[in-house]
DNA sequence: AATAAAATGTGAAGCTTTTGCATCTTTTGG
DNA sequence: CCAAAAGATGCAAAAGCTTCACATTTTATT
């Protein structure tokens, strides 16, 4: 990921889209946790000194979903996180109290999925699943 | 699902209350879609001549959602849908060109969801799955 | 290096949803 | 059935997230 898969979107290469690639790329690799939101992503760019306006971040990172190199998720109430697309799908368990994100992916679900599209005579184009519970920590007596 | 379910709530029976309860009933039974966004109900409540505030549908809407009369569902982009709680989980197949909803439920799915969460050690409190694609009218060409 | 095309920053605007507060309605108990 | 208390409503304003408009700056091209 960088500025090639930028250039290869029909993107140019500029000093924002840049940025955000790091940022992004940074994010699940210890730095934090893996899914930002736009407002995430807006302060991570100033911490490092980058001045970069919010509504820069929200255009690149529409155009960056859109060119496939970013995954957005609506988990719930009206916010959008992103993150980078490894190109392997998987759906979300969201803890109700911290917000802890797990990924996972199960293949009966998937199928099942399928079939049940086909079913009623939908095409599958895409899905999205969010298990809501609690996580270990937090079901623990506070 | 009239006053009796209102009160039992430890609501007010108030003619808001009664009125949107009311739209509720009345969707999905040949009067356009189950799924209403407030901004929906507000405009039947008005084409019915009741003056009713858009306020207080999201109001009454919310507390309909606490007292587990109603649901809310959160399809894509930052509006809520509602529907009458028919006490029968279900989860959405929707078209991604005109809107239309699908309901279903696949045993195979919610039991692998439960094997999940206990696999990462989360409680299963709910989950939403919305499967988007295109509708059998809508694969047609235009 | 000059030019054309595209991207950015800023501030304002858009949308959905929530809130504060004065007023009105329902409920309760006498 | 009426009065008082509790709760609900309407309106308008505010909030929160996201998008837009447009002048200015930057990138890509020749």
């Amino acid at each position: 990921m960088d500025k090639t898969d930028i250039k290869q979107a029909g993107l140019k290469v500029t000093l924002p889209r840049v940025k955000i690639l790091e940022i992004l790329e940074a994010s699940g690799k210890g730095e934090g946790p893996r899914h930002l939101r736009a407002e995430d992503v807006y302060r991570r760019l100033l911490e490092r000194g980058e001045e970069i306006g919010l509504a820069t971040v929200y255009r690149v990172l529409t155009q960056f979903v859109e060119a496939g190199l970013v995954c957005r998720h609506n988990f719930e109430g009206g916010q959008s996180v992103f993150e980078l697309d490894r190109g392997v799908h998987h759906d979300h368990l969201v803890c109700m109290k911290c917000g802890r994100v797990v990924e996972f992916m199960d293949e009966a679900i998937e199928a099942r999925q399928e079939a049940i599209a086909t079913q009623h005579g939908f095409t599958l184009e895409d899905h999205t699943l969010v298990i809501h519970g609690l996580c270990p920590r937090c079901q623990k007596p506070a």
